[in-house]
DNA sequence: CTCATTTTGAAATTGAATTTCACTTTAACC
DNA sequence: GGTTAAAGTGAAATTCAATTTCAAAATGAG
């Protein structure tokens, strides 16, 4: 599936008659072969050691434009930076957050989309698109 | 409810050994009597044009206090911002955002309650709470 | 190879949240 | 009612991430 988010991207800076340069790829290797969930300073550190030549600011524009390309999407959870994960083609998942040690975890549940159906109908909504999040303990850190 | 919000504040603020003030009591008045999902910069100029000597440090930090007592959340939706809400004792409910005009509408849902529940369950997670969103078209953006 | 266009990275800017600090207000005590 | 220690206030400064600017470098179409 990186294969297809690869051609993806390549097919979407070709449309946009954008350039293909080597930091772009350089950064998509990293962002599909990386953790999910990263924000651009976790990625931009993550990089540093091995491209120190790769600016914040190039981690930060590539990331909108995975964004915009359809492969990634920008999240919000409540820690103050924007994190990026990858995004399979037609599929959707929630997440399940650590309070204590920030771990994010994925789930998709056939009720959860079923039921925002019916409340948006109630409400008179047309709906784009959800986020459901699950905050508490992972696991790890019960006890 | 409002009062019953007001006591628990005046409460909250002798428990833990602080002031009564003019501005807390204002700022107090409006946040209750106001819309709903406020943000500082919101209920800061709401609050200028009678009482232009309150700052908004003043209001930051008094809503801090509201949440901290218990009467107000703290939310972020996408755009920027930090929102408060009213909280009502033992009360939850979640969110409809329109993406268009930015119209904040609530909405409780047993069913989610309880899917929540599950999930977490099914992945080893103790709950806290959860926040569900759906995004689209509120009635009046439609068409 | 040339050249217009895009990209890059450092530095500057923005926007909101948060902290600092000198001054003011509150309330407990006499 | 006056005194005083503690807390509150507001303007200005700071922080922190996101975003924009700009001069120099890289890309790729012809």
């Amino acid at each position: 599936m990186n294969r297809v988010k690869k051609k993806i991207f390549h097919d979407f800076i070709a449309e946009k008659g954008l350039k293909s340069t080597r930091q772009r790829d350089i950064i998509l290797e990293a962002f599909l072969s990386t953790n999910r969930h990263l924000s651009i300073e976790e990625l931009y550190l993550h990089l540093r050691s091995a491209h120190p030549t790769i600016g914040y600011v190039t981690v930060y524009r590539t990331l909108k434009l995975f964004a915009e390309s359809g492969i990634a999407r920008e999240f919000q959870f409540g820690d103050g930076q924007t994190r990026y994960e990858h995004v399979a083609e037609g599929e959707h998942h929630d997440h399940l957050v650590c309070v204590l040690c920030g771990a994010i975890s994925e789930f998709s549940n056939a009720a959860v989309e079923a039921i925002q159906d019916e409340i948006a109908a109630s409400h008179g909504f047309v709906i784009r698109y959800h986020k459901m999040e699950l905050y508490g303990l992972c696991s790890a850190c019960q006890g």
